[in-house]
DNA sequence: CGCTACCTTGATTTCGGTCAAGATACGTGG
DNA sequence: CCACGTATCTTGACCGAAATCAAGGTAGCG
């Protein structure tokens, strides 16, 4: 069985996106994890997959659409925790506390895949590619985490916005989409949340680099237009000191 | 054996303090976990213990001392990730890449364990509440790191040192130091870095709380006089909306 | 077709950054 | 033990990036 069918099996199984990479399991392991997914029906815009003090019983991973995490505040605030793509995982920060702190919210019409807790635990005690894996996914989002970190504390709106949407055409990329059209799936608001700026800022720096013939925007339409320039303005390159 | 009794043992094995809490392993698994961990000599000082760019191959906890942790961008500016205290597991960045991609340095003396990662894994995959332990352990770092985000993203630079604050004074109780009056084992300038602000910011604030009585400040030597008011002034509260 | 949510643009304000200059603490070697 | 040099910390004056406030414009949906 050559390697490019198992790449091929790992796709289509729609929870192993996120589980998964190449060559990591056998195909009798993907089909004892493929075993303990449970394939709900689609989750309409706006509604939720979990709210923040919920019972933390499963993760989750977006098979279609789009999700979004979300805490709110005492003053009812939302504040944007991330936004996850097809093939990702959500739903992590909460194994530590067994309660979800977060909620999670459909941008879109999306399908997801849910994946009991327990049975993942076990599972991945017995298939020690598994628990690899998970160890690997959760320091992923540690990794993720922290360089979203380095952006809020360090860079000015344009530099977080440059960076965003790279890191979007990116993660399209890895689904092989197109890395230079897509569709921003969330709001302004969303965008501007999650990075620390407001909404007016995301939206006069859209149009500027629109003007700069950098971006083109068409609603939430997006078109990457000159990747190089974006990643200059993405890279920071404020004045050096000393 | 009583519990306490065990929680004795796990305090005083120096690696599990970080790998362990209360209940979760029994003496037998202790004792395995213990043999996995090596304990290196003491860290000097503006030593690394990692850098950016070395293999990974091993997780580290404080045992005494302060490890701050950071990654350095193409100008040479260094932007730190996080402050490690005694109990707390550091490196988990490194497991998704198996290349570390951030540095950890010592702010003052430190001793360490050493944890090798292939035997930790291996060992997880036996000793069922290990690997609960790891996922958790990841977990509360996604966590964590999401905290700091929210704060980076929507918080004022009071309410930043506030939290600040309040965060060390949690885990050196945690620690059962006094969560009133502690050293601060960093630099202002670190401080700022951390928290996305300017060393002075980061001064100015710190002689505004001691004149308002809340904070008595004396070089690294820090006296929380007002708890209640730091909590009102961590936790946001600028005006509601509409 | 009209309502509501979302997006854009402009004018004004403000928090915190930058620059500048001392003050204080610290480690090292004489 | 002290003197010197360097690190770190503090304080003040000024400035600028982005927030806030205000007002229209646009689009998706029932």
């Amino acid at each position: 069985m050559s390697d490019s069918h198992k790449y091929v099996v790992s796709c289509q199984a729609c929870s192993l996106n996120a589980l998964c990479v190449p060559h990591s399991l056998t195909e009798e392991e993907i089909e004892l994890v493929d075993a303990t997914v449970k394939r709900s029906k689609p989750v309409q815009r706006n509604k939720t997959v979990f709210e923040s003090g919920d019972a933390f019983s499963s993760l989750y991973a977006v098979r279609s659409g789009a999700i979004k995490t979300y805490s709110v505040d005492e003053d009812g605030e939302e504040h944007v925790i991330g936004f996850y793509l097809p093939g990702e995982m959500f739903g992590m920060d909460a194994i530590s506390r067994n309660v979800h702190i977060s909620s999670a919210k459909a941008l879109e019409t999306t399908a997801i895949c849910e994946i009991p807790y327990n049975r993942l635990e076990e599972l991945s005690a017995k298939v020690h590619n598994l628990q690899s894996h998970m160890y690997r996914l959760l320091s992923r989002e540690i990794a993720d985490d922290q360089d979203l970190q380095l952006m809020l504390s360090k860079k000015t709106a344009e530099e977080r916005i440059g960076n965003f949407l790279l890191n979007l055409s990116h993660r399209y990329q890895m689904r092989r989409l197109s890395p230079t059209t897509f569709r921003l799936p969330m709001a302004r608001t969303d965008i501007g949340n999650y990075l620390g700026l407001a909404v007016e800022t995301v939206s006069r720096i859209f149009t500027r680099l629109q003007k700069n013939q950098i971006l083109k925007v068409d609603g939430k339409e997006v078109e990457i237009l000159d990747h190089n320039r974006l990643c200059e303005i993405a890279n920071a390159c404020h004045e050096h000191k000393h």
